[in-house]
DNA sequence: GCGACAG
DNA sequence: ATCTTGTCGC
């Protein structure tokens, strides 16, 4: 487990925050289709915090795509970054997320975030953030619909229909499992939106939840208890 | 102006 | 995110 300190000069205030936001986003590659599902590698990494003692756990688990089986984990530890705002998670998550990653003992392949990428206030997720930061194929897939809408998907496993806002398609709500509430899919940074999705089926053999954000949550809940900053 | 709002 | 046991259902 690593150790972590806050960037110099990163954002103390909203308006800091959004303006980096701006500023990054023209980095964001959207035209192109990302690693073949089903093959390579995939990771998962989420984020823990205790609030009460300022102290954030990172954790980034490496799978076998084909087969799901964990083939690497790091996890990182620090101070709290940012305070959470809508629109600002980014934030708070990535100086420890950075981490977490570069202590991998093997390249990561297409990453997977807790959250939204394209499909954002100004459209820079923290899945597009991640994805520019570190140059890799990254999808964000979000548990609720944010601030978005969305008609519910058809019954069966692999249903979607759009995420919108206004008339914007930004992402889909792609439903995992039979009757189960859909998730939030929408690309970061060098995947189609059609193979983040194909990617989350994927990765959701079992669980409304992909593999790889299920062990990543865990694995940082650990972390996080052991952690004595 | 008020309410809602990824994690 | 986090506080938290048992419990209804497939």
């Amino acid at each position: 487990m690593t150790t972590v300190r806050i960037p110099a000069g990163w954002p103390a205030t909203e308006e800091e925050a959004r303006a980096v936001q701006d500023e990054l986003r023209a980095r964001v590659v959207l035209d192109e289709p990302g690693p073949a599902p089903g093959s390579g590698h995939v990771t998962g990494v989420d984020v823990a915090y205790d609030d009460e003692h300022d102290v954030v756990a990172a954790a980034a688990v490496v799978l076998d795509a084909a087969t799901l089986d964990v083939v690497a984990e790091a996890t990182a530890v620090g101070r709290i970054s940012f305070p959470y705002v809508p629109g600002l998670l980014a934030f708070r998550e990535i100086p420890t997320v950075l981490a977490a990653l570069d202590a991998l003992p093997c390249p990561p392949g297409l990453v997977v975030c807790d959250g939204y990428g394209r499909a954002h206030p100004r459209r820079f997720g923290l899945a597009s953030h991640l994805g520019v930061l570190t140059d890799l194929p990254t999808i964000g897939v979000a548990k609720n619909p944010f601030t978005f809408t969305y008609d519910a998907p058809a019954t069966p496993r692999g249903s979607w229909t759009p995420l919108l806002a206004a008339d914007e398609e930004l992402g889909r709500a792609l439903r995992t499992r039979d009757k189960v509430k859909p998730v939030f899919v929408s690309v970061g940074h060098r995947v189609t939106l059609e193979n983040a999705c194909a990617h989350t089926l994927a990765l959701t053999p079992e669980y409304r939840l992909p593999e790889t954000t299920r062990r990543a949550d865990s694995l940082c809940r650990e972390a996080l208890k052991e952690a004595a900053l």
